[in-house]
DNA sequence: AATGAATGAGAGTTCATTCAT
DNA sequence: TATGAATGAACTCTCATTCAT
């Protein structure tokens, strides 16, 4: 039962790691092809653009993080679970995301409005999960926060910030920046 | 005795905010030339390409954060005190930093490799300074961390994406910001 | 059956022709393009630069002069038959080359490095088949020369030298030119 | 006594050179201005454009190669000692011409038409003077030849060509060039 | 679906030329 | 005379997109 995987889905996995290499307005539909094992021309008979390609890889990535994250939070307790394994899911995920991801923050300029929209739409849906778990930390738990929005959105930039400088054979592996980065937030630099 | 501005200063200005709107491959030098108020081939005149201005404004943002900061933490008695205007400074510099200055993660690989290997070094003095606030806090406080350099890079990017959404009309303003991100470094979410 | 031409044959045609017009430096690619019939962008579908197009006819017109002038000398028997042969090849090719037939000592400095030592190589390997002529003269015919090499230069830019000058309108054909050059050279000015 | 030379002098010897490096429409008017140790906009203290450059390069050459055959041809007895000192003074001022020297072929569609004109009337001129000697050769000497344009223009061909290749390096120096040329137009290959 | 030739707008860059100083 | 900043047209080349086959 051989895996069969379309060429449109092949084309959404190597759009992926082109724009990742050179950011999507440097990134040349026929080197695309190419790697797709096609001609510049075929693109078209999958994709309406090259905007659409971007678009929908954003839109599956954004889909795609909300519904894996919402399956690793299932089960977990309390809030210091769920953020545990929030931090550990979303630097793996920036760090090794599936085939077919991708997102930065970056790009999102590139997006024509509409698409705009929904991406960020997706994007503060998210946002709003790790919120979440941030107020019912500080509601449960009496967790020291005053804003979770701000928290939030410094808690998910440290993590995706990972995939910046991260390099498989590097000293640490995700798992331990993961319990390094939840310690910090947990319990911050001053000792206790 | 009004300050004199150059057309090289101009253009390097105008560069700056042209390349935060757009990127920098996405950005057009007909347009740069058009803000500066000359024609395109005038740009020529006093840079000798495109690549060039981008390193021209990226080694000087370098350069400028470097000497600022060590300004900045001149007279910081304790290592607290010092992570408290990094903080600060940091967040700051990145959402008002003064003209011809520009400074992506991002754009780092739109360096030829030579500019990129000057700018990754000034970057990494930068970084060090950072790991060095932390060390020191270790060693003299008992700060609570193992590794400073991944601690480092944590703090330098939860600090620099405020400027990714910050908005001066919001209802925080970066004294607030920063202040809610010492707190969260200094002593975590969890309750003591 | 009518001859197929490919369009990247039609460029290389009318490349040769607008080289031979203005010279590579002032031939303009938009205007190569206008004669062959498609859009200036077009050419990069058949060629990586106009570079290339320059060596390609260099390259084609050293490979066909060397093959061709080898067809005219089969078969002729002497030295004097050859160099005959020769004088009248030269001049024609040069005056009425083929299509795609472009070639000038004076091209060869625009020509990137490699693609110089490649035609020179190629044109030294024709020089040599005149020297062959002469110094086959030499041995068994007893011609008056000393050193081959320095006569197969002087022919050469006297043949080639009537493309400059040469109409077709003119009083003298191609044979007659042919005639009285060889004459000159086999015979020399003065009374005997 | 010191030579004064002019900037103006100094800019053609420069062109000159610069001409014959690169050729007219590759040679670049900043460059020229940087070896006459002026800034570019200079040049047009000196010169009313790029044209009139080459112009006055191609008619004081002219002017001077005329001027400078006529002085070695005097006292030259007869035809055979005129054209001996005709192949050496061509070879010679082409391969080592003085400063403001330059003349090609090739550059000749470089010229605006009524430059153009006027160059190609000083050429025909000093045409003529190898045409008279030929002439006056066959006339008073029975020299073997029936067109001497055709065989003025052969001469001068061979003769200029050595350009192109001589090195000073070379195993032959200029008068051995000579020698040999004028050896081979006077007796021919053919033994005698 | 796929090809590959072609489009056409636009990019970065060059350069002869101008001109206020 | 000389400067050097500026012009503006033109250049080679790129690339998303189209379309007949």
């Amino acid at each position: 039962m051989p895996e069969t995987i379309s060429r449109r889905e092949i084309i959404l996995q190597e759009a992926a790691r082109l724009f990742r290499e050179k950011g999507y307005p440097a990134a040349n539909l026929r080197e695309l092809a190419r790697r797709a094992g096609i001609q510049g021309g075929s693109i078209y008979h999958h994709f309406a653009s090259k905007q659409e390609i971007l678009f929908q890889l954003m839109d599956h990535t954004m889909s795609d993080m909300i519904e894996r994250l919402s399956g690793r939070l299932e089960g977990a307790a309390t809030p210091l679970e769920q953020l545990t394994r929030l931090v550990y899911f979303h630097i793996e995920y920036f760090v090794t995301g599936p085939d077919q991801t991708y997102i930065t923050d970056d790009e999102l300029r590139n997006l024509e409005p509409q698409n705009y929209r929904e991406i960020v739409d997706k994007r503060d849906r998210y946002q709003r999960v790790v919120e979440g778990i941030l107020t019912e930390g500080r509601t449960r738990e009496g967790w020291n926060l005053e804003d979770p929005k701000l928290y939030a959105r410094a808690l998910v930039k440290m993590c995706a910030g990972v995939a910046t400088w991260y390099k498989p054979e590097g000293e640490l592996n995700i798992a331990q920046i993961a319990a390094a980065y939840t310690k910090l937030l947990c319990n911050g630099l001053l000792p206790r």
